[in-house]
DNA sequence: TATTAATAGTTGCAATTGCAACTATAGTGG
DNA sequence: CCACTATAGTTGCAATTGCAACTATTAATA
């Protein structure tokens, strides 16, 4: 069985690969420069940010475990954590579900919306000059079109 | 001192929020996407694939451990702990740096290069399906173009 | 050259993450 | 209503990561 189908050593083209690199460089960088930033201010994690603010994006600012999981993309057992020690820290509520047995809530807090507020320039700061910055309106909705093809298959 | 600079409240389109938000999520699906699949197929993490391939496309195989942390943009001591586990695997070998006391070398064994052969092609294949098949070349080059002017100020 | 500063790497400890097993509740088909 | 399966969430344990302190060596400089 030698001289089978090639699938092994599919090659890739120089653009091809230096596109992948760079898509994950390039947010892997913006990630820890942002990580970088905030604990240089005293602030705790982004993966807390982003949960504050997925809390207060919504109408009551109360979302179950699981679909507040789903939209900072963690598994269960770090959303469990998570909103555990956001609690500890008075920046969220937990709370029973009221139609479902099983669910809990997580709710923000006066305390987790101000803290939220407070990250926000830090945060914003970075995006904007390592990544907004660097294109112009038409060129970032282009940019925008190119990521939703990603996305577009990336939904679970 | 009220009514200052509205420094605090910097407010994104709705273009930047999504594009920025789309990145993230992307890559980060992406990454997961490949962790799964290699876990799947019984493989080690990414990042030890990272590493062997580092090594492999240098010269001898063999990288000072400083060099190879910048490459694949991991702290030293993330560096020396995977060397080591890369070690006790035998898939890398650990050894003085000649002209520098201070300086540790890893090169990549036999074993190493058959791993990663063995690896690439479950990488190689989910990074085609979910994000180079979406592209054609013209449109790669541009994506491409995007993501160089964002590293631009992302090198160390 | 003695002193000091910088670089390379390692290590202990704490925090975080991932996996797998577990509890509790909900939904489904008989 | 009962058995069975699926879903939501939690928890113990192991692996990984991050921080800070530490050693060893090199570079700089007075």
């Amino acid at each position: 069985m030698k001289g089978n189908k090639s699938s092994n050593d599919a090659k890739w083209t120089e653009t091809e690969a230096s596109t992948w690199i760079g898509l994950v460089q390039a947010q892997q960088s913006l990630i820890e420069k942002v990580e970088e930033e905030l604990k240089k201010k005293g602030f705790p994690a982004l993966s807390w940010y982003d949960v504050l603010w997925e809390l207060e994006r919504v109408e009551n600012g109360m979302l179950r475990l699981n679909d507040l999981g789903k939209r900072v993309l963690l598994d269960k057992y770090n959303v469990t954590r998570l909103a555990q020690r956001l609690e500890e820290e008075g920046l969220v509520e937990r709370g029973q579900c009221p139609n479902d047995g099983r669910g809990r809530t997580a709710s923000i807090t006066q305390k987790g919306r101000k803290l939220r507020k407070k990250m926000w320039p830090v945060y914003e700061r970075v995006v904007r000059e390592n990544f907004l910055c660097k294109f112009n309106k038409k060129e970032l909705k282009e940019f925008k079109n190119f990521i939703e093809r990603i996305q577009a298959s990336g939904l679970s």
